[in-house]
RNA sequence: GCGCCCGUAGCUCAGCUGGAUAGAGCAUCGGCCUUCUAAGCCGAGGGUCGUGGGUUCGAGUCCCGCCGGGCGCGCCA
């Protein structure tokens, strides 16, 4: 409907310049939106205001010409006006609204998306990618709903989307977990152990070192550290991914490929890449990172990086920070270059994963978008730099920082703890409150704001709980198409609507459904675009909302009535919005159920 | 100290990349079930969009300064 408007604007417009009236060499982008106020018409269009500059002409006048000259051979407009600063207010006809439900139903399940893999654009999103040092836990819940949710808005959006879970089974930590495991593991002989500092001393790890007794009987009791330590590393890393694997299956969350850190130091491809940096001569050896800036250092004297400065011995150091393009300009946003190999020559996780985002691009990706954490947010220089400095692309690759949550309980902070072993696992989380309920929460707010999850509020499942009147947006219509088989007067089905049936819908409130559903596909493509989901579950929100104000509204009117033509209008608009539904449900990965209870009343 | 993010109704948050009278949910108060599920709807109250400047036809939105909160600033991963 929106892109009627349009195609008529951008009609006139030309017609003008035909005409010599006003001159311009590109329509500039101008809107086309739904006013709030039902006074402004259906669609409002600013483009008098957008483009007044450019031909010279006051926004008004432009707007007078524009209506003066409308281009409309299907007569889809019934009336425009000018208002205001210069927006044009357009009125279309009922039969236009009308036609948007025959659209969605013949779209089916494919309504608000672009065909699979049209675009011809290759997008990976990155997401989750918890250590597997330990099970996902409410810390990781963020990141995880949320990329999951722009990988499916991705591919609704056309593109060919891989779903990736980067396993960082390489280095200290994944060592840290293997002694640990190994601890636990002769603990289960009889062995009294204690546990040293930073490793990992909760209940799961003995549940892995059962496990490995399991398997391995004996075996390891004995042997050289050598041999025992990669087994260890081994089953722990193995037995945590399935334990992460499994959580996400619970938060409905899927990945395509599980990437090993590991492989990439065993493939040499973590060697090669610090040899392809020198090539490029943007490397150096140092003492110290240089810095852009060229001031010193000002940090807390118990600052980590005070803490471990006599850690920090000099080695290779890429220049993510003072690099010089030809014009002598430093354009990277490191504050700081990075070293890359450590003075005893082995890398360090940057290099990994400067290694790991090399290899993305190498695979074709156009688009790379890794959700991070916004504890991360230190990390996401140093990669754009580095990709920069390999001649990638900048825009080829995009972060997604959710900000961090704090859980409440009976009002107070939820603290969690690795390192304590006072973990709150996603697992129980969704167990508590339901896979829905928490993905609802967590795509509600854009991604850069904090905000408070109040465990009491989720998993009351009561009505400030606000997934269920959403979802019951969807059980609704389904349960009236439904009621009118009992009633002996089902919905015709979408290929034998008619017109006249159609024709039948003519309320102020069906036609602001009709409106608004027709944006589906527009709010997919922008939100993709954006990288930001909450904008579909907003436009289901405002629709649900409609449509349970029309229901009750119409109480003595209702849907299944005793005209039958009428009825199947309705019947018809219903079928139409549980499409819509469906489709926006997916794109969130939210259940619409076809049928939900009431709760019993308390008290 | 430096960098990034946030500050909008009592609470939790939207605000479609600068548009018309700033919205939703929850909470509070008052109404609506013999009808297609009341997990719903209608109505009311509630705001100096943290603050002070600037940019322009027009600012919650863009720029600068301040105030308040969060995160980060490691040769851990």
């Amino acid at each position: 409907m929106r892109q009627k408007v349009r195609q008529i604007v951008d009609a006139t417009l030309h017609a003008l310049k035909a005409r010599g009236d006003i001159a311009f060499d590109i329509i500039p982008p101008y809107a086309v939106e739904l006013p709030k106020n039902l006074e402004h018409g259906d669609w409002a269009c600013n483009v008098a205001m957008v483009m007044s500059k450019a031909v010279g002409r006051k926004p008004t006048e432009l707007a007078d010409a524009l209506i003066a000259n409308l281009v409309d051979p299907h007569s889809v407009v019934v009336s425009v006006e000018r208002a205001g600063p210069g927006f044009l207010n357009f009125r279309l006809a009922d039969v236009v609204f009308q036609r948007v439900v025959s659209e969605v139903l013949a779209a089916g399940v494919q309504f608000g998306r672009r065909p699979p893999r049209s675009t011809g654009r290759k997008v990976m999103v990155e997401f989750v990618s918890a250590n597997p040092t330990g099970p996902v836990h409410i810390g990781h819940a963020r990141g995880a709903f949320m990329g999951d949710a722009i990988a499916r808005l991705l591919d609704a959006a056309g593109h060919d989307v891989t779903r990736e879970f980067y396993i960082n089974d390489y280095g200290k930590q994944v060592e840290t977990l293997g002694r640990t495991v190994h601890k636990r593991y002769r603990e289960l002989f009889g062995e009294a152990v204690t546990l040293a500092e930073g490793e990992y001393p909760a209940e799961y790890v003995i549940d892995i070192a059962k496990t490995w007794r399991a398997e391995v009987g004996d075996t390891y009791l004995r042997r050289p550290e050598a041999e025992w330590l990669p087994a260890a590393i081994e089953v722990g890393t193995r037995e945590n991914l399935k334990a992460i694997k499994a959580t996400l299956a619970k938060a409905n969350i899927s990945h395509d490929v599980f990437f090993s850190e590991a492989s990439l130091h065993a493939s040499g491809a973590v060697r090669s890449i610090v040899d392809v940096y020198k090539a490029r001569g943007v490397t150096y050896e140092a003492a110290e990172g240089r810095r852009k800036d060229n001031k010193e250092k000002v940090r807390d004297a118990d600052s980590k990086a005070a803490q471990y400065a006599d850690r920090q011995l000099g080695g290779t150091f890429l220049m993510t920070a003072t690099w010089q393009d030809e014009k002598g300009k430093t354009p990277l946003k490191d504050e700081e270059d990075r070293i890359i190999l450590r003075a005893d020559g082995t890398p360090v996780y940057l290099t990994a994963d400067l290694a790991y985002h090399k290899a993305k691009f190498d695979r074709g990706f156009d688009l790379c978008v890794d959700v991070f954490g916004a504890d991360h947010a230190g990390h996401v220089p140093r990669i754009q730099s580095g990709m920069h400095l390999l001649g990638i692309d900048p825009k080829m690759l995009e972060f997604v920082l959710v900000q961090l949550v704090r859980i409440t309980r009976g009002g107070e902070e939820v603290k969690v703890s690795k390192r304590k072993g006072t973990l709150f696992e996603l697992a129980d989380l969704i167990d508590e409150a339901g896979a829905d309920v928490c993905r609802f929460i967590f795509l509600m707010k854009t991604r850069d704001a904090q905000f408070d999850f109040d465990l009491d509020a989720v998993t009351r499942q009561s009505k400030d709980n606000p997934v269920f009147s959403f979802q019951y947006g969807h059980a609704r219509c389904a349960s009236i198409l439904k009621k009118a088989v009992e009633k002996g007067m089902p919905f015709v089905g979408a290929a034998a609507v008619t017109d006249a049936h159609l024709a039948r819908l003519v309320l102020p409130e069906e036609k602001m459904m009709l409106k608004k559903i027709s944006q589906l596909p527009d709010v997919v493509a922008s939100a993709a675009d954006r990288l930001e989901p909450h904008h579909v579950l907003y436009f289901c929100q405002e629709l649900i909302g409609d449509f349970h104000a029309y229901y009750t509204q119409y109480r003595t009117d209702p849907i299944i009535g005793d005209d039958p033509v009428k009825t199947q209008g309705r019947l018809a608009l219903v079928a139409a919005l549980k499409q819509t539904l469906q489709c926006a449900f997916r794109i969130l990965g939210i259940e619409a159920p076809e049928h939900m209870e009431a709760p019993a009343d308390e008290g």
